[in-house]
RNA sequence: GUGUCUGUAGCUCAGCUGGAUAGAGCAACGGCCUUCUAAGCCGUGGGUCGGGGGUUCGAAUCCCUUCAGGCACACCA
């Protein structure tokens, strides 16, 4: 379906051309002074100095031409040049009955060449706790995702896994010596290791920090940790298997925990997936002459001349040989375009990386890794910062595990909604669960992503105002209405749709129509806090319009089923916005 | 030091492919529940858009400069 400022644009143009003028400027934009107008173009004063003529004369030679349109009426010329217009009552309601007509996409169109786009934002290790610095990624990453989704493209989610490398080492290590008697460790046994896994993941999470710091006090220790990784990457059948635990326990709870985010991943591959493509990647490398030694390290130069600044070079491996991030990130970029040849990879991940991903992204196009049309992006988002400013932490200073973080913010919740005595106490917590992570994740991504934010727990659970919790309401307000109807034999599938009755109602028709432009455009910026801006627009627009209007009331029944049929869409599209910035809305709260 | 991002109401943020009187929310103050959920709606007060130049008919928006803050700057991830 044609977005809604298109088809008035269109007809600005047939305008222009004959007129003979540069129709470049013909383009119409909702209006910045609602109280004026509906939509506005601001061509005539462009054009102005080109056509030498005042700009008030030639908006009104257009609006001359304009009068009688059927799209449009009240078209007015005004000083200094301005062409304000309103949209015909029938236009707008055509328009509307056509977007209830399709009820899955609201006259969203899909994007006419449909990609395969792989996206990048999780990054979890294993056997360490999701905390809130993962907080950001998971839900921005997974509202694109489903843009992209609903834009009918292919999106593959990756976790990409930390699973790989000393920590391994280190957990393995630490576990020899508390629990030397496990068959892992004998090195006469080489099959049939227990099912079951020797930890769970509460101990796995005790294991590693003690681990690690004692790494750092003991050199001993930490070289045996690190014999035992390169132990575990030449395929030590008890290690092997040791590391598959550690991971099978890890990725559980990391899947229970991004769940309760309404965050899933389509693969969990990690940095293990990307190990054996590098050996053949570096070889390359050298063999096609871009790798070259550097201070002892192999490295790929990636300055540029137009750089503003030096980059250095990538190194490939560091001067004792090893692997090091960025040759994980570009063997897993060869993985990559091995298993699902993209045509896009989206990175979500914090923004003080960008300069590891300039280099490996150069890098990567410099030695042919990622073919000349596969588009990389670098998705980099702020710091969420505590209410002091600075970075989120917990009371006392420590890192805030997400669960926990959750958790608070839910019994709050919990606490509210159980004011409301006539829901049982199942529903009540389950309404809290939804509302929780509405709040959360507005919350986050109602910001532009690459700006740090402030989380502040006692705003978040205060929701009034521009918040998850407000568009929750609103859509449980709807739900309310038409349950109602529907008692009462009402059918809102008989769909009707009006001239607007009112300005409230206009306002509503106009703000909805507005949704397939909101949703390409988000997509195409990876913007979600545009649609939230929208979804909150909309929500304000819905409200106005419910306090001004009496529906199931309204003795008219063509009138009342209008209502209906525009509050029913209203719904549609508020449901449809939420679950592409993914949350959902109880039956009520 | 170099680069980069940010600076908009008391607070938190939109707006930044240049357009009319710079918008929301919170906080403050004042209205609106015998009628579809008041987690709502309506209104009032509150701004040198960090400062200074420039381009333009027109600048929060583009350019230059300056101040303040964040972040990044090859063998950690």
């Amino acid at each position: 379906m044609k977005k809604l400022l298109d088809n008035l644009t269109e007809e600005l143009i047939k305008i222009f051309d004959e007129l003979g003028y540069d129709n470049k400027f013909a383009r119409v934009s909702f209006s910045n002074r609602p109280d004026l107008c509906e939509f506005q173009c601001n061509g005539a004063m462009a054009l102005a100095k080109s056509l030498k003529r005042p700009p008030i004369e030639i908006a009104g030679e257009i609006a001359e031409k304009l009068s009688g349109n059927e799209i449009f009426k009240n078209v007015t010329a005004v000083a200094p040049g301005f062409l304000n217009m309103d949209l015909s009552d029938r236009f707008i309601s055509d328009y509307i009955r056509e977007m209830t007509r399709d009820e899955y996409r609201f006259g969203c169109d899909r994007s006419t060449k449909t990609r395969t786009i792989l996206i990048d934002y999780g990054g979890p290790n294993v056997a360490k706790p999701l905390h809130v610095g993962h907080l950001r990624s998971a839900v921005i990453g997974e509202s694109i995702k489903r843009m992209g989704i609903f834009m009918g493209n292919t999106l593959i989610g990756d976790v990409h896994l930390g699973d790989w490398g000393l920590q391994m080492g280190l957990i393995i290590h630490e576990l020899s010596i508390r629990r030397p008697d496990l068959p892992y460790f004998n090195q006469a046994i080489t099959d049939d290791y227990p099912k079951e896994p020797p930890f769970t993941i509460s101990e796995l999470e005790e294991i590693y920090p003690t681990a690690s710091a004692k790494s750092k006090e003991d050199e001993k220790y930490k070289a045996k940790a690190m014999q035992a990784v390169k132990d575990l990457q030449q395929g030590r059948p008890g290690y092997m298997a040791l590391w598959q635990h550690i991971i099978d326990v890890s990725v559980n709870d990391l899947k229970k925990n991004y769940k309760r985010l309404n965050v899933s991943f389509e693969v969990w591959k990690g940095e293990s997936d990307a190990d054996p493509y590098i050996p053949e990647m570096v070889r390359r490398m050298k063999d096609q002459g871009f790798a070259h030694e550097s201070e002892g390290a192999l490295v790929v130069d990636v300055k540029r001349d137009d750089d503003t600044k030096e980059i250095p070079p990538c190194i490939i491996l560091k001067s004792d040989g090893a692997a090091l991030y960025q040759t994980t990130d570009l063997a897993t970029l060869v993985q990559r375009e091995n298993s699902y040849h993209p045509d896009d990879i989206i990175y979500v991940v914090d923004k003080r990386q960008e300069m590891h991903f300039t280099q490996v992204f150069r890098c990567a196009r410099k030695t042919g890794i990622v073919p000349d049309d596969t588009a990389l992006h670098f998705l980099g988002f702020g710091t969420m910062n505590g209410p002091d400013g600075k970075p989120f932490k917990t009371r006392d200073g420590g890192i805030m595990r997400l669960e926990n973080l959750l958790d608070d913010i839910e019994d709050k919740m919990y606490s509210k909604v159980s004011q409301n005595e006539s829901i049982p106490e199942d529903e009540a917590r389950d309404i809290a669960a939804k509302i929780s992570v509405a709040a959360v994740k507005y919350g986050d991504l109602s910001n532009q992503a690459s700006k740090d934010y402030i989380f502040d727990p006692e705003k978040f659970t205060s929701f009034e105002g521009n918040t998850g919790p407000y568009i929750l309401y609103t859509m449980v307000r709807i739900k309310s209405i038409l349950a109602k109807y529907a008692e009462a034999g009402g059918d809102k599938a008989d769909v009707i749709i009006q001239f607007p009755g009112s300005a409230s109602e206009k306002g509503l028709m106009l703000s909805l129509a507005g949704f397939n432009g909101v949703i390409e455009n988000a997509f195409d910026e990876l913007a979600p806090h545009k649609v939230c801006a929208y979804v909150y627009e909309l929500a304000n627009a819905f409200n106005k319009f419910y306090h001004e209007t009496k529906i199931l009331s309204e003795e008219d029944e063509d009138r009342k089923k209008s209502y209906i049929s525009l509050i029913n869409l209203t719904l549609g599209v508020l449901e449809k916005c939420i679950d592409v910035l993914g949350f959902e809305a109880p039956e009520r709260m």
